[in-house]
RNA sequence: CGGUGAUUAGCGCAGCCCGGUAGCGCAUCUCGUUUGGGACGAGAGGGUCAGAGGUUCGAAUCCUCUAUCACCGACCA
């Protein structure tokens, strides 16, 4: 490609709105252009990451023995009703209705359209397992797109759906689903971690998610530091305390503490060791004669809100109280709470299950209790892993200690069981002639946002550094003056037809620009490989040659130069 | 959905307080000089000042409403 013939629409200065590097870099490099909150337009450049990404994941899946198929974006509600999801779903699912009035939604997701599809194509276990897969755009509409593609509310996904009748063929697929996804990450050059993860709204039970690693990451994954477990940090189990508890050796005592209501303004007032005070979160129950539940942690943790989801006594999804609930339920307000003398009922963490002399609200506005023991100013209250991992302590497997990354979410594989089979009665029969209801597997990759993502870890100062398999181009030309050398622009066609005819990539700055105009264009967009033809070189019979991600130069004989790039590619 | 801020040329912004009919830098077009790191000179084009209503002789500027965008929070396969 001739950039005079292209559009390569680079920008030198940075748009306003962008947060992100990856967004300000795919705006600035003319890779994209934004249409509406969360929908883009892809400009030549773009579209040829995004084509590549895509490129990959499809051969790595048909690798690993899916086959690909298309279902519409357009989905009737129909379906929706009867998985549930209509009513469930939320304001994420754009509905509509057609001129019929008739409704239907823009597909977020494809379960229950596959689910449709498969109940009428498959009859016999013969068919199976069976792995079907596509590359579609998917709508969410996101109460607060950002990021560029990051989060956009229309976007490029794969997604595919196994079913199988048997656990162990359910198993193989999902393994060879990880291994797929682990070789696309790689394939692309992206440094990632599968992390156990939650599977949300989806459901089912077994599920890890890719994360691409980066600081602008807006997941927590936490990981070990001496084996291979690590957990998205809403999933990540924290350990069983190995200390017991201590007998009291303090006295219940009722303090003021007008000025405190946080738990860092009472550990600096009174001189406390933070992790002997705890924290009372009030939120609303499931059960009827039990509208409000009380959640305690240490003062130094954090609620982890997808665990407090899960228990029974807990409202789904999870609702805190309002303060003026609080006030009518307890007669103090939130900083002044306790769990001596609650009567609601009260789930406390297994780290405060083993506190002795400890300190928290006393339920009376500006007063606190200090030196509280279990089973003897109250009763032993249900202990639950409720809160959030921190640094340095045990992982479950006890081989290391949890460590910190930020990451962002680029696949994510779940085993759904018979969550969507068994409402829509999606079934074959087995040996016996007997009806079965199907196990299903889901997967998915982001492919718009791996695009993004790769950016996040592969830039400097200058612009992106694409990895060699994803770059819009693999190799840049740039010759310097070829509108007043005969010399340079004559070996400046002759290397890019030559490199053509090898099927190399390649894109030439022949516009009539300044050298430097050219340089700081090709660094933006960031192809791997540049080339450089100047009249100074060509008295050598050499190129420069130069590298975007080592930055390194190096003079190449004219003889050499293909040879030379095919090999680096 | 709450809080905060913004909306003026393709992009980045000034002008608004104190009302008099719009400006700067970059980009674009023409001509010339230049050409190994975002050149220089001369000229040119481009704006319903987000929209609607109001106040006023007169509104980018003051008032009201609406829309859109961003950030923070809540939310989120």
């Amino acid at each position: 490609m001739r950039v005079s013939k292209y559009l390569l629409s680079t920008q030198k200065e940075t748009p306003a709105n962008a947060e992100v590097i990856s967004h300000q870099l795919m705006l600035r490099a003319g890779m994209i252009r934004r249409n509406a909150s969360g929908l883009y337009s892809w400009l030549p450049s773009g579209l040829r990451v995004l084509r590549k990404v895509e490129a990959i994941v499809r051969e790595e899946m048909n690798n690993a023995g899916a086959i690909e198929i298309l279902m519409p974006l357009v989905q009737p509600a129909d379906l929706w009703v009867e998985t549930g999801r209509w009513e469930k779903f939320g304001p994420e699912l754009l509905r509509f209705q057609d001129r019929h009035n008739r409704d239907f939604v823009l597909g977020p997701t494809h379960e229950e359209v596959i689910t449709d599809l498969v109940r009428k194509e498959l009859s016999s276990y013969k068919q199976l397992p069976l792995n079907l897969y596509q590359v579609q755009t998917k709508f969410r509409d996101e109460v607060r797109p950002r990021f560029g593609v990051m989060r956009a509310r229309e976007f490029l996904m794969k997604d595919a759906y196994s079913f199988h009748l048997d656990q162990q063929t359910m198993d193989e697929t999902y393994q060879s689903m990880y291994t797929a996804y682990s070789n696309i990450l790689s394939r692309m050059g992206l440094e990632f971690r599968p992390v156990l993860a939650d599977t949300g709204s989806i459901g089912g039970s077994v599920s890890h998610e890719f994360h691409v690693l980066a600081n602008s990451g807006e997941d927590l994954i936490a990981y070990s530091t001496g084996s291979d477990y690590a957990a998205n940090i809403e999933k990540a189990e924290s350990p069983m305390p190995t200390q017991t508890r201590q007998a009291p050796t303090q006295e219940l005592k009722l303090v003021d503490t007008p000025n405190a209501k946080t738990i860092a303004e009472l550990v600096e007032q009174f001189g406390l060791a933070i992790t002997q005070t705890v924290k009372t979160l009030i939120v609303k129950g499931a059960a009827e004669d039990a509208p409000l539940v009380a959640l305690v942690v240490r003062g130094d943790h954090e609620l982890n809100e997808i665990k407090a989801d899960k228990l029974e006594a807990v409202a789904s999804p999870l609702e805190f109280a309002t303060e003026a609930e609080i006030r009518a339920a307890i007669g103090a307000g939130p900083g002044s709470l306790g769990p001596v003398g609650l009567s609601m009922p009260i789930i406390i963490d297994h780290s405060v299950a083993v506190l002795s002399d400890f300190a928290a609200g006393a339920n009376q506005d500006d007063k606190h209790l200090f030196g509280i023991n279990w089973e003897r100013d109250l009763p032993l209250a249900t202990s639950a892993d409720i809160r959030n991992v921190v640094e340095g302590e045990p992982t479950p497997d006890h081989l290391g200690t949890y460590a910190m990354a930020r990451g962002i979410e680029v696949g994510h594989i779940f085993q759904l069981g018979t969550n969507y089979s068994k409402s829509m009665n999606a079934t074959v029969l087995d040996e016996n002639g007997k009806a079965q209801v199907l196990l299903m597997g889901c997967y998915g990759v982001g492919v718009s946002r791996i695009v993004a993502a790769a950016i996040e870890q592969n830039h400097d100062d200058r612009g992106i550094i694409w990895p060699e398999a994803i770059a819009p181009f693999q190799v840049g030309i740039l010759p310097m003056n070829m509108h007043k050398s005969h010399r340079v622009a004559e070996i400046a066609e002759k290397l890019y037809a030559d490199l053509q005819a090898k099927g190399i990539e390649v894109l030439m700055d022949d516009r009539k620009e300044r050298p430097g105009v050219m340089f700081a264009d090709m660094e933006l967009i960031g192809l791997p490989h540049v080339v450089v033809i100047g009249d100074r070189n060509i008295d050598e019979g050499v190129f420069e040659y130069k590298n975007r991600r080592t930055g390194e130069k190096q003079n190449i004989p004219f003889d050499d130069i293909i040879d030379f790039l095919t090999a680096s590619n």
